[in-house]
DNA sequence: CAATAAAATATCCATTTGTCTAATAATTCT
DNA sequence: AGAATTATTAGACAAATGGATATTTTATTG
């Protein structure tokens, strides 16, 4: 048998009754599902199930699908970014730009590590110019700064770090060093093939945090 | 209206006519669609049309859809290797690990740019564990040598790098360095936001290579 | 308390999907 | 030349989808 869901009778929940599965839930699941099947391959039936609500209040309370999508890439968007500044472990400008950039690295992988979604919806979104993906490189943008971005501006500017494009680290941070983490079960099955040595992720990030810093080095 | 197809109407086709379509250039076109549009977004009848037949003979051509997608992932798996064994630029062991090893990655982007598919798909189901992640994970690595790979190796083995798991670089060049020439409309829409200096995708691919190489010496 | 608004489900609808079958035309075999 | 085979299209089909509507229950308001 599948997931025996309880008929409830239509109609307006009474204050007693348990959850009342806000929009902040409903967007985490719908985030969750955009991620992990795509747009098209997630439904806003097994949205909704997941939910445990009906899929016709899903579509009401978001409008349409692509208002569903919306909504959660922007609250993930602000999860993320929140949690990346507020982890931010400053160190004083004496420590040196190679320490704080090494420091910014490993905070964006461990949030990334924490909320893979963004990156796995860049994953899937990257390979054609649609308008989902604009709005997700837009959300990624509007009035945020991300510390590693200005870090390694800052290095190029100083003459500190070789002159490489900034898109150059900034992608093998986000898309290489973040599918490490975001991309659990593929790294997991490549690892296997690749050599035997697990290695747990923290050792990972640091790992990788050091690879990109060294690399830059004038 | 939408594309007007002339109605052709049933039966085997004269040797005379133009075009008939072979199995190579339909799983071309597959391939395409389902590392664009994800294997749920995808439609037979989508990419039949795309190579001028109807959706049923895709589908008695390959069995299914899934039959479809597995002859397209081998297809290009296979393309993908060939010409990164071929294009391999050969360096004398006196070269150097280093320059071996640049070498190398220059040739794996090379050919990530000119058979974007795989990694893109990679992306797209690397975040869930499924039946088509682990086909495409052994097509990847079954009776194939990949010389970045091996390099990698050969310097962990020598002490020449430093002692970062192999799945650290590799991934960085793959997912990484891969999205900056697979994933051309996100890297292209985040390029004008980090910086505006544009950059020829070629000296992108040598400085990712570089980046690499010096972050992994000693 | 009655009337209205709000929040939820159930249900319907047109469209699209993957798959299967029947029909049809060209080739190959005997 | 006729029979069998092969390669193709058209069309049917049930299941699933996004969306819209009708209905039911509760809360709020006057």
């Amino acid at each position: 048998m599948t997931t025996e869901t309880v008929k409830r009778r239509p109609g307006r929940p009474s204050q007693s009754e348990q959850s009342p599965v806000d929009d902040e839930a409903c967007l985490d699941r719908a985030l969750e599902a955009f991620a992990e099947r795509g747009y098209e391959g997630a439904s806003l039936r097994e949205i909704a199930t997941a939910c445990g609500i009906s899929h016709g209040l899903l579509n009401a309370r978001f409008g349409s699908k692509q208002g569903l999508w919306t909504a959660a890439v922007e609250q993930g968007m602000d999860r993320l970014h929140h949690r990346m500044v507020t982890l931010q472990t400053r160190l004083p400008k004496s420590a040196g730009l190679d320490q704080r950039l090494h420091a910014a690295c490993v905070d964006f992988l461990e949030t990334l590590a924490a909320y893979p979604a963004i990156i796995q919806l860049m994953n899937i979104e990257g390979s054609r110019n649609s308008a989902r993906l604009d709005y997700i490189v837009e959300t990624f943008f509007r009035n945020r700064e991300w510390p590693v971005a200005s870090l390694l501006e800052e290095g190029r500017d100083s003459g500190l770090f070789r002159p490489v494009h900034i898109a150059v680290p900034f992608t093998l941070l986000a898309h290489g060093a973040g599918a490490l983490v975001a991309l659990r079960p593929l790294v997991e099955a490549v690892d296997e093939r690749l050599s035997n040595e697990p290695e747990a992720q923290s050792r990972l990030i640091t790992s990788a945090a050091d690879l990109i810093v060294r690399g830059l080095r004038a």
